[in-house]
DNA sequence: TATAAAGGTGAATCCGCAC
DNA sequence: AGTGCGGATTCACCTTTAT
């Protein structure tokens, strides 16, 4: 059997690329799907400017149903393609997630965490209509509830939250300034580009030195820049042309680090 | 027609009492059905001592399908129950809110807010392989996208939060001490009961003076002791006659407050 | 050059009523 | 049902421009 790939980045569709590749093959996934997020009319801010609306058409679905085909279909590949020890994390919204997580369900996945990522720069509600909306969940999960082992760095963890246990809560910035990527004409590239903390976190909680890490949904590879960053092999899929050349751009800048290693002892459940 | 019930905790099953009610007799409801826990073992501390898991018989379901069909049944009614101009709560936690949160989509509900209970003093996780699971997740709906009135007092929940926009983060305590309602052994009554502070942001945030609140898992009463502390009707159900006899005298125990009263203009959505 | 003021922006299911 | 208008509505950053 040809060996896996890895460092790689595949262009085109992920559900079609992912059924090419081999059982057993990835030590962790991180998934960043559409949100189907159904924006109504465009929103003014009390300033009379206009909020830049998540409008792509990969965002875009017919109806509930479809989403939920689409959401049966990459996540039964990505179960696939997780070895027996490993672990997945998908994020979403309000708008998505309950849907993802009942389908993960379904297809065998047991969960381990649901952690919220509370962001401490939310856009405010401009209306006065609803609470600020100032997170967005990510469920960990294991492959069956009769999964015995899967990689847990408890002691780093707790080691970057002063000593103590960490929790489902996160509280990290958006993605901005700098760090986001911006294209020739100066507006972000991607309409939702991930903070590297938050993949930071995910990598160094869930995998190991050496470990190959998969992102179905790449868009502008911060998955990638993270896991080179941490001494991770990774695979990206990304189906848009434009995102897939921005993201080698980006992990090509990054240096090669030195050698696998393991740094903490895996948890079993 | 009778007029519907007000201030009355009725004792049965939740699905077979609301189907005597009358449509849209209710402004505000508030679930917190059970979670389908499914500990696969006891859960032991360090020292050695037992802690009491949620295995109660009222928590068992055959399987995902049954959770399914008995969460479809309850909040069917709750819809028909509710006002066009109502909305409802329901929490839970990681193992059910997902389950709850697609099939409330697939009945027509429409999300405002998913807000994250962030309690601050949770159980840590013992064995050290997973992250502290400090949080519970409400889902905050409308009976329909098409509505397009509900109440909201936001200037309340901003003035609640030092004069800023409130998160959908609430961080608030565990329900212990002298709040937590013991039996005749000096045990904890009910194994999940939610604290005073959530409900009162609950009733206060979505509801008018006046309002007839709806709990079909009544519980030992925290909704209704909530609601009549904010001159607010309230209908309670509860299949356990024990839970009922303390809900019921919990509640007695409360003075009547002054004449129904409309303290903020409500939201439009 | 340093400090202050002004401007921009983020996965957003963001108005109600009269005519 | 569609249109138009009155009125109420924002937080934490970072970047750019002005003093």
């Amino acid at each position: 059997m040809t060996p896996p790939p890895r460092d790689i980045l595949l262009q085109g569709d992920c559900i079609e690329i992912m059924r090419t590749l081999p059982d057993a093959c990835v030590d962790l996934v991180f998934a960043d799907p559409p949100y189907n997020l159904q924006l109504q009319n465009e929103l003014i801010r009390p300033d009379s400017t206009r909020v830049a609306a998540v409008d792509d058409a990969w965002d875009k679905f017919d109806d509930l149903a479809s989403y939920d085909a689409f959401t049966r279909a990459w996540m039964g590949e990505c179960r696939r393609l997780l070895k027996d020890d490993g672990t997945i994390w998908v994020i979403g919204s309000y708008h998505n997630i309950f849907r993802v997580g009942a389908i993960m369900m379904d297809l065998g996945f047991w969960f381990l965490n649901d952690v919220i990522w509370h962001k401490t720069n939310p856009m405010p509600n401009f209306r006065g209509t609803r609470f600020t909306n100032a997170t967005e969940t990510l469920i960990w999960a294991q492959k069956s509830q009769a999964q015995k082992r899967y990689t847990f760095h408890y002691h780093d963890m707790k080691a970057l939250n002063d000593g103590k246990q960490m929790q489902n809560v996160w509280r990290i910035a958006l993605c901005t300034g700098a760090e986001r990527i911006k294209g020739a004409d100066g507006k972000k590239a991607h309409s939702t580009q991930k903070p590297e903390a938050l993949l930071h976190r995910v990598i160094s909680a869930s995998s190991d030195r050496g470990d190959v890490v998969l992102d179905p949904f790449f868009g502008t590879g911060t998955t990638g820049a993270v896991a080179k960053k941490l001494g991770r092999h990774w695979i990206g899929i990304e189906r848009d042309p434009e995102y897939a050349r921005i993201a080698q751009k980006r992990i090509d800048a990054i240096p090669q680090i030195d050698q696998p290693d393991h740094t903490d002892t895996p948890a079993e459940s």
